[in-house]
RNA sequence: GUCCCCAUCGUCUAGAGGCCCAGGACACCGGGUUCUCAUCCCGGCGACCGGGGUUCGAAUCCCCGUGGGGACGCCA
């Protein structure tokens, strides 16, 4: 399949660094890889980063799949694996699920070739933006181990070891109380493309589990807003409320094992027993947790430390000097020590006693503690946009999963709905990093391994703040209201906290979904720009085809308080004539001076504009031509030519004339062509605007 | 308070140690095209939070500050 020797790309050297070994000159080049200095790659156009329909043929015989980067386990340069997570979504549309390989075979993947001036198929080769060309050699799958993927690069030859992209499935999540949020909508957006990206499923679930505040009028308003936003889900949306029975039986579950508890926490006024989950105390059965090492936390003496099955419990010292408690899951301080001022050990907390604790039949206090000593254990993710987080497990506590009244919490429905949907990635508001360490606990305790994480960083307001009630703008229906296009707001959106990485900004929804990769996100929040956003409007506007902006427009305009019966050829008219002229639907209420009988004047700029003798006698003369011209003959050219006339005349230069012309007739300085304003506004109108405007002479 | 995260023009961003005395877009200002307004074109203004370190070389890597944000619920 890969029709030419590679001896020769194996004798270069690794092309990172290369000028660190070599000699000192300067790079010249964006990159070089050749040590002879003989080749060195330009700059490629875009057009030259696509797959050829040559690629295509030549990969039909084999069984296709593509490696999902976002889970590969990286063992090379940095800058190889960014190329390659920029190459290989260009072929997303023609990847199959990795299942569908027969495990046990080594399968080719395609054939890029390096590009060589002596290459008689020029077009089958892919380059990077970089120009590094990529010759992916092979897909090696073997039962039992994670899949390689062999790359080679024009100048290294690397190996990837990571899964398949198995068919990805996301999923939006909202719970329904009150009106979405611009910051969720966004989510939404970049789960959907996410999910489109891979060629993935788009899920809907509602989290209706706040029953008090949770309503049909807010289910039905969410669902409007997807439908605006064109974001297809593709199965049918799944309701928090009907999965009851499944997370109270996985609760179950976890307490069966052990992984939970019944607790009376906090004194409860009912005397009910929540079900807590517990951090597991052998940690490090879950991927992720490692031993970072001995760790002390000095403690406040005056406070008892008590350690039972809920975990532990002491006080950390406050700055002033005075305790602050903290109950803290017990699997955060392995190999505890229990040190008093002195540095000796009051209490040494080894597996057997650990155990006994956790089951409940043994319980430790321990007064004038001044130290902690343990060995700490974290537990690390990769998120797709933030990087590896880490999180040390005694900063962790138990947490309830479900009340004492009997109903689950968020974390558990949550990740057992996770579960049931078959999730793979979840792209949420960074609030969440905090919830996915212990969800990562959950995932394992349930048996399963844990979906993908990726965190977005927040959307602010105007004052950098986040979004609170106060914030008028923060709906999306609000967007809605306010005259924007849903295909606008997408694309501002998706803009928010993402760019391509070129200077592409406005995108259909086709070469977002295209370009879309999580590891292209920001970590860091982003502040709404409601004239950025204004301005693509706008330019979405323009680029409208009549067809579709008049009907569009029609709406707007009928709930004007002139907009009643409006003559739709007359419509039509102005339509053409201001549609470039629109930024939001919203100024379509500025159109009223073609359709009303005597539109609102600026006073104070017709006085201002009027006040020169010359322009008097100007606007006097014209509108003695204007009342002569036919009515059937009142038309642009017929304007032009009587205000010329008046011009010629009056000694008036034209562009003196126009701007109080225009103030005559509309009452405000901005608008459409003059000529055709007169020609849609007719004789009557235009002729009764200029006498009425007469008031305003000085 | 504890833990975690983040930091480039006013705003959204590009940036992966040399393509950068930092590029694009919005906004703003000026000029041109146009009968006016708008569009369009050209130009201008405008940023690497601060301090150390590593390096021949730092917006980029490390450390310390500072600032901002998040999480610490029987909310989701």
């Amino acid at each position: 399949m890969t029709r030419r020797p590679h001896s020769r790309h194996q004798s270069r050297p690794a092309f990172s660094n290369s000028h660190a070994s070599g000699s000192r000159r300067p790079f010249t080049s964006h990159i070089c890889v050749s040590s002879t200095g003989r080749r060195r790659w330009s700059k490629p156009s875009s057009a030259s980063f696509r797959t050829s329909s040559r690629t295509n043929r030549a990969r039909r015989g084999a069984p296709r799949a593509s490696l999902w980067l976002n889970q590969c386990e990286i063992l090379v340069p940095r800058l190889i694996a960014k190329v390659i997570a920029r190459f290989l979504p260009i072929h997303g549309r023609h990847r199959i699920p990795g299942r569908d390989i027969p495990a046990g075979t080594g399968e080719l993947y395609c054939n890029f070739r390096e590009d060589d001036e002596d290459s008689e198929d020029t077009e089958d080769l892919a380059r990077t933006p970089k120009g590094i060309v990529l010759i992916v050699l092979s897909v090696l799958s073997v039962p039992g181990a994670a899949p390689r993927l062999i790359v080679k690069s024009s100048s290294v030859s690397v190996t990837f070891t990571g899964e398949y992209s198995m068919s990805v499935r996301l999923r939006f999540a909202p719970s329904p109380t009150g009106n979405v949020h611009i910051g969720n909508i966004r989510a939404a957006i970049f789960n959907w493309l996410h999910a489109r990206h891979c060629g993935g499923v788009f899920l809907l679930r509602i989290e209706d589990t706040d029953l008090e505040r949770s309503t049909p009028e807010a289910i039905r308003t969410l669902m409007e807003v997807m439908d605006w936003l064109g974001l297809n889900f593709d199965e049918a949306p799944l309701y928090q409320t009907s999965q009851k029975l499944k997370h109270i039986a996985a609760a179950e579950a976890l307490l069966a094992k052990g992984h939970a508890y019944r607790h009376a926490k906090g004194g409860d006024a009912s005397g009910g027993e929540a079900v807590l989950f517990r951090i597991p105390w052998d940690a490090e059965q879950v991927p992720g947790v490692a031993v970072a090492g001995p760790a002390e936390l000095p403690v406040h003496p005056d406070h008892e430390i008590v350690i039972d099955k809920t975990g532990i419990n002491f006080a950390q010292i406050s700055g002033k000097g005075t305790p602050m408690p903290v109950q803290k899951c017990l699997a955060g301080f392995k190999g505890l020590e229990i040190l008093d001022t002195a540095g000796a050990i009051l209490l040494r907390l080894d597996d057997e006693m650990a155990a006994a604790v956790l089951a409940g039949t043994r319980r430790e206090t321990c007064k004038g503690a001044a130290k902690l000593r343990f060995t700490r254990r974290t537990i690390t993710y990769r998120d797709l946009v933030k990087g590896e987080l880490t999180k040390p497990l005694d900063g962790l506590s138990d947490f309830v999963i479900v009340r004492s009244d009997g109903s689950p919490v968020f974390h558990l429905g949550n990740v057992v709905d996770d579960v049931t949907q078959q999730i793979t990635h979840i792209v949420r508001g960074d609030d969440h990093v905090e919830n996915t360490y212990r969800h990562l606990f959950l995932f394992h305790c349930l048996g399963t391994t844990a979906p993908q994480y990726a965190h977005l960083p927040m959307i602010v307001n105007a004052q950098g703040k986040p979004y609170s009630k106060r914030d008028g703008d923060a709906y999306v229906g609000d967007f809605r209201t306010k005259g924007f296009l849903p295909q606008a707001l997408f694309n501002y959106l998706a803009l928010l906290g993402w760019s391509p990485g070129d200077d592409r900004e406005k995108m259909t929804r086709d070469e977002l979904v295209t370009a879309f990769s999580l590891d292209r996100c920001k970590s860091s929040a982003a502040q709404m720009d409601l004239r950025k956003l204004t301005d693509i409007n706008g330019q979405y506007l323009a680029e409208m085809p009549a067809a579709e902006f008049v009907p569009l427009a029609q709406e707007w305009a009928a709930r004007q308080p002139w907009g009643a019966g409006l003559d739709a050829a007359l419509f039509t008219k102005v339509a053409g004539l201001m549609q470039i002229r629109t930024k939001t639907f919203a100024d379509i209420a500025g159109w009223g001076t073609f359709f009303q009988e005597l539109p609102a004047y600026d006073e104070k700029a017709c006085r201002k504009a009027f006040a020169d003798k010359p322009v008097q006698n100007a606007l006097a003369m014209l509108t003695q031509d204007l009342a002569d011209t036919p009515a059937d003959a009142f038309t642009a050219a017929a304007a032009e030519a009587a205000i010329h006339g008046c011009t010629a005349a009056c000694g008036v230069q034209q562009g003196k004339l126009n701007q109080p012309l225009r103030l005559a007739v509309t009452g405000t300085t901005i608008g459409a062509g003059i000529y055709e304003t007169i020609e849609i506004l007719g004789k009557e109108r235009t002729l009764a605007r200029l006498e009425f405007a007469k008031q305003f002479f000085a």
